[in-house]
DNA sequence: AGTGTAATAT
DNA sequence: CATATTACAC
């Protein structure tokens, strides 16, 4: 959508390419504290081509300019690749393996509008602070901190659509370590601000964030079992805290007390379906089989916490081992309305029954 | 120190 | 009203 070319082409000149760079420029000075190095480059590739430009000019058909344009071009390409973590993740969520809505969410997301998108300014790292910015050379930085909280103070330059103002988000995964090491969620914690007393930043429990968290809960057999501490261990996530879980835990708990409301869907799907019952889980572990079945379409007056129901009733509720993936098609801009269901768990004396189930035991991810 | 719950704040 | 933080009791 962007009319400006990404790169230099022959065709094009130099001109209009430096202008176009130009034009990259103004817009990455926006946020120079995301940017830094965003714009150096292009300023220096602006540099580049002047000289190039002012040297041959004269020239200019001629294959001179093959150097500037490969080079140019190439090293910009490279860089930015590697430095401007686009949200290539809407295509690979690092995450999946069983249950997983991400790709609802995600792909929700990358309806914002490109140039936000593009540059990820949805993500954390306003520091809270006023201004500082040591232009530091964090931009490997994988980690990030950063209270994700406050929108975006800027002029807005393109009067997009008022949907800009999701504040909090959090900074997926790394985006340039692809595979290998840390999957972690890092959640901003303008922590130490010495605010004289000032309340704490709110959390927000952004989508991943619960799901995490509804993944502790899950290996920890249900809400009522799982304990704060533990629940956020299990999340590992970066500067969360443990009342910060507790009090989500708690209003996760009062949602689940009363919102009996969970019915299977008998139809649609051929597959075989679950009930989720509610969350009961048998402590004697041991070699047994716990089993966590997804919910599908629960529909909860909020749709967000998902399932549970009070208490067994007499019978055992068995749940359906395979699981399911959810297809709900999402609103873009419903952030927090997905519909999330706890796994859970059921145990029946029955072997036979529960035999044929997954067994979850760790994950890996969170 | 952790946990559960209620009171408050946003 | 919902959600997150803080206070308090155990």
């Amino acid at each position: 959508m962007v009319p400006i070319p990404m790169q230099f082409n022959h065709k094009m000149g130099f001109h209009d390419y430096i202008q176009a760079l130009q034009e990259e420029k103004k817009k990455i000075q926006v946020f120079p504290r995301d940017l830094p190095l965003s714009l150096e480059l292009v300023t220096q590739a602006i540099e580049n081509c002047k000289q190039q430009l002012s040297g041959i000019t004269t020239e200019y058909n001629l294959n001179g300019e093959t150097e500037c344009s490969e080079q140019t071009s190439m090293e910009e390409g490279r860089v930015l690749e590697e430095f401007i973590p686009i949200k290539k993740r809407a295509l690979t969520p690092d995450y999946d393996e069983d249950d997983d809505d991400y790709d609802e969410q995600h792909s929700s997301r990358k309806m914002k509008s490109d140039w936000l998108t593009s540059v990820q300014l949805w993500n954390p790292s306003p520091p809270p602070a006023k201004e500082e910015v040591p232009r530091k050379t964090n931009v490997l930085e994988v980690k990030r901190s950063g209270g994700a909280f406050h929108p975006f103070q800027r002029e807005e330059i393109a009067a997009e659509k008022g949907n800009a103002s999701e504040a909090c988000k959090e900074s997926t995964t790394s985006p340039q370590v692809p595979a290998t090491s840390s999957t972690e969620l890092v959640v901003g914690t303008s922590s130490k601000r010495y605010d004289k007393g000032q309340r704490k930043q709110r959390r927000c429990w952004s989508q991943e964030l619960h799901k995490c968290f509804l993944h502790a809960l899950q290996q920890l057999g249900g809400s009522d079992t799982a304990t704060p501490k533990q629940i956020r261990e299990l999340m590992k996530v970066d500067g969360l805290t443990n009342d910060e879980v507790k009090s989500h835990l708690q209003k996760f708990r009062l949602h689940t007390r009363r919102s009996p409301v969970i019915h299977n869907n008998a139809n649609t799907q051929s597959t075989p379906m679950f009930l989720v019952g509610n969350i009961y889980v048998q402590p004697q572990v041991a070699t047994t089989t716990t089993v966590s079945g997804e919910s599908a379409k629960i529909t909860t007056p909020t749709g967000i916490y998902a399932p549970v129901a009070i208490h067994p009733p007499t019978t055992t509720t068995v749940i359906k081992p395979k699981f399911q993936k959810l297809e709900l098609s999402e609103n873009s801009n419903s952030e927090e309305r997905t519909n999330h269901s706890e796994g859970i768990i059921v145990h029946s004396n029955s072997p036979a029954s529960s035999s044929s189930t997954h067994n979850i035991t760790t994950s890996p991810h969170c």
